[in-house]
DNA sequence: TTTTATTTTTAGGCTAATCTAAAAATTTAT
DNA sequence: ATAAATTTTTAGATTAGCCTAAAAATAAAA
């Protein structure tokens, strides 16, 4: 059974809102991340349901079965992989690379993603930090922990951004603090969440709590 | 203006068969390589022409603009640039990259394929010998000839084949008759245009009229 | 608990790309 | 030069994916 572009691409949204830990996607979460509208969800998840893909319970959200997860999956894999592909050898900014790989996240060849992959050095994670699947679908896991819930006087190096658009990791690259930059927490503000970081044993930044929030970190 | 991956491969179609010398492409003759009915062809010209890509006068076929011929050229570009990344690269066959290939052309950024193009250390020429358009649109010429056309006694190179199907190419395979191999024309029979040939001064083996027809060598 | 607000689904329509069958135009052959 | 064969176009239908507007179901608030 063939699927199409569009359905590989609501898999992906109802993917990524479960993964968040919801027990369900609704049809209004999943139009805002689509940006269609409800109606048109409500038409694909019963396209979906119907190619055993999603399981739908009218007014109770949709859920993937086995094979739409393993579909969502090996999506993660090929967009993740393309994206270490971009950086590596084409040298594109890690803020640069989404786009293209939305793109090549399709291709279907399962053979050619696995040579990419070793081509790559099996990389686990990609330039934004985020775990890249294997070839069973398994994710690498690491113990990461927001910057915000560190503690003044603890340290750590930056692995990961919760959020990967474009002016956010431009602004990571204007403060020189992308993937691997070692921070030490100075200080911490309470009123506004935002904290006074020591980056890379050289340098005393300020960062805002919408950063703090959103950046990874390996103690 | 958006053009979709569909009218890009009737570009493509209508651009072959203009390359082969016609005038115009027929109708019949896109239906025939496109696999599709005469009266799609019919509507999806139609769409080209008000698109200005192409230009249709009622029952005298199709030509290409332009604009259209340069969308051909570049879905030529990242055709056999991804072919040479292909085998280069992730270490394909020559006669398994054709259908990856058909894929990843229709991947949207120039600024992408040429990175590529210089990640491949720009190469003239894909696995099959075709020439890779630059970044403008210009070919890199060759002085070949098929094979059929050598007289008993002349030395060549092979550097491209007429027709890149699966089939065609494993036989050159086992053959050991790729590109490169040092052929010597020791005998012609002209009832079925066979050859009696000494491959890389070493192997006399005989070839039929068929792949004498399809091989190109530079003498 | 009834009203109000929100979410979801249904109904009906649109466009791109396809099809088959039939009509029109062109080419080939007698 | 007219008939026959072929090619091309038109007409009308279909499917995927989308839309808006209205109806139905669920959740929130008074």
């Amino acid at each position: 059974m063939k699927i199409s572009k569009t359905e590989e691409n609501y898999l992906k949204v109802i993917f990524s809102i479960l993964e968040k830990g919801k027990p369900s996607a609704s049809t209004n979460a999943i139009s805002k991340k689509m940006q269609t509208s409800a109606a048109s969800v409500t038409d694909m998840v019963k396209r979906l349901a119907k190619k055993k893909l999603a399981i739908h319970e009218s007014h109770k959200g949709v859920k993937l079965t086995k094979r739409g997860g393993q579909i969502a999956t090996m999506l993660l894999r090929k967009h993740r992989l393309w994206e270490v592909f971009l950086v590596d050898k084409l040298d594109f900014l890690w803020d640069e690379v989404h786009e293209m790989a939305e793109e090549l996240e399709h291709i279907q060849s399962k053979e050619m993603i696995d040579r990419l992959d070793s081509f790559l050095g099996n990389p686990k994670f990609d330039p934004h930090g985020d775990p890249i699947p294997d070839a069973e679908g398994n994710f690498a896991t690491r113990q990461q922990t927001p910057l915000n819930e560190f503690k003044v006087g603890e340290k750590g190096t930056v692995v990961g951004v919760r959020e990967s658009s474009t002016p956010f990791l431009q602004y990571l690259d204007q403060l020189d603090l992308g993937l691997g930059s070692k921070v030490e927490i100075l200080e911490k503000f309470e009123y506004d969440n935002s904290a006074k970081i020591l980056l890379n044993k050289s340098k005393e930044i300020v960062i805002t709590g919408k950063v703090c929030l959103n950046l990874f970190l390996q103690k």
